[in-house]
Parts: C-alpha cells; sequence; structure tokens
DNA sequence: TAGGCGATGCTCT
DNA sequence: GAGCATCGCCTAG
C-alpha cells in the first residue's frame, strides 16, 4: 500500500472497510475519497499540530476521526509519514455485509443512503471518537482489507463542502457506482 | 428525485 | 463568537 497520499487515495476505491464489533460484522467497500495535502488551506493539519488533529499526524493506515458540525464524525486514513499530518477522507461505501445492523444505526431501510456521505457511513458502520488513532492495518475491529474486484474506473474532481482550496482536484471516486454522494454535476 | 436551508456543538481565534 | 471535510427535512417539479 503507496505512503504518498494522492497514491494511497487511488488505492483505497475498491477496498474494503471492516468493522467487526461485538454487535455483528459489517464492512463496505470504499467508492469516494478526498485527499488532504500538505501545504493545503483546506486541510486540519495545515495550522499545525493542536489535541484535535493529533491521531492526523501519526504513521501511515491510522484513523483519524473527528467531529464536524456537532452531529457527525469523519473518517479518514493517515498517509505520507509521522509528523507530515496528511490523510485521506473516506467520503462513501458501497454496503457489502452486516445490512441489517446498518440500517438499524442509521434508522432507514435505504440501501441507497446507509453509507452515502461521510458521517452516515461513520454511523452505519459505529465509527466514533474512540476509533481515533486506530492503527487499520494490524487491528482486529476496524480495519482495511483487499477484496480484489474488478479495477475500478477512477474518476477526480472538486472536493466537496469546502471552501478553501476548493477548486483543487483531489476527490476520487468510482465512475457510475450509485453509492458515490455529492452533486450529480461533480459525479460525470 | 433534486435542490435549498436550518440545526447542531465543538474547536480555534 | 465565528466557522465548519454534514445531515435530514421540506418543497417544487
Amino acid at each position: 500500500m503507496p505512503h504518498d497520499t494522492l497514491a494511497l487515495a487511488k488505492t483505497l476505491i475498491g477496498l474494503v472497510l471492516v468493522r467487526d464489533a461485538r454487535a455483528g460484522l459489517c464492512a463496505g467497500k470504499i467508492v469516494e475519497v478526498e485527499a488532504y495535502v500538505g501545504n493545503d488551506p483546506a486541510s486540519h493539519a495545515y495550522r499545525g499540530q493542536t489535541s484535535r488533529n493529533r491521531s492526523m499526524f501519526l504513521e501511515p493506515f491510522r484513523a483519524y476521526v473527528y467531529r464536524i458540525y456537532g452531529t457527525s464524525f469523519c473518517f479518514n486514513v493517515t498517509a505520507q509519514s509521522e509528523g507530515e499530518g496528511e490523510a485521506v477522507l473516506v467520503r462513501a461505501l458501497e454496503p457489502l455485509e452486516g445490512l441489517p445492523l446498518m440500517m438499524e444505526r442509521r434508522g432507514t431501510q435505504r440501501m441507497r443512503d446507509l453509507c452515502r456521505g461521510p458521517g452516515r457511513l461513520c454511523q452505519a458502520l459505529s465509527i466514533d471518537s474512540n476509533d481515533d488513532g486506530q492503527d487499520l492495518i494490524g487491528s482486529a475491529d476496524l480495519y482495511l482489507a483487499d477484496a480484489r474486484f474488478a479495477s475500478p474506473l477512477i474518476r477526480k474532481s472538486k472536493r466537496i463542502g469546502i471552501t478553501k482550496a476548493a477548486h483543487r482536484h483531489l476527490r476520487f471516486y468510482e465512475r457510475g457506482n450509485p453509492f458515490v454522494s455529492g452533486p450529480k454535476h461533480l459525479n460525470p
């Protein structure tokens, strides 16, 4: 798995994020991510390390989980090397395993709404601040797996929901996948 | 089905 | 006190 943030972002598309909790196993294929790189005003790491973004500066393949808008969590995979503060935000999953559990956590029966959006996928997989800093390779309850799907057709676009450096094309998604989030004009 | 908008609470300045 | 890597509800078509 590459350490370089952009290469990692593309590699993550098609991998499976697995949550093996006491309540049951849930898993989904990653279909949409955004890269947050060095010297990027939109990145939480841009103004240096704080208590909030501490785990973003850990070694690669750790979880960086934070609360956004008071209501939701966002899940990132750290990249580059320790101290750099680069990461890839996972924005959407295609649900594969544990659908009934995800539906229960999300309070909806609609497949498409289970993991479509960063806050939603965290709720569906029960990812919260307890998972911040988690090792995503060695861990047994939250980890990345290679399911060997056919190589997805990856496209890129502007990132979603940010105001700073919004023009940079650092969002990557699987073309044509209905579980990708965001407005239609960003998903050609 | 798509788009607009208000609620939400934490973090940083 | 302002801003925010969002969500769900509501309305229009």
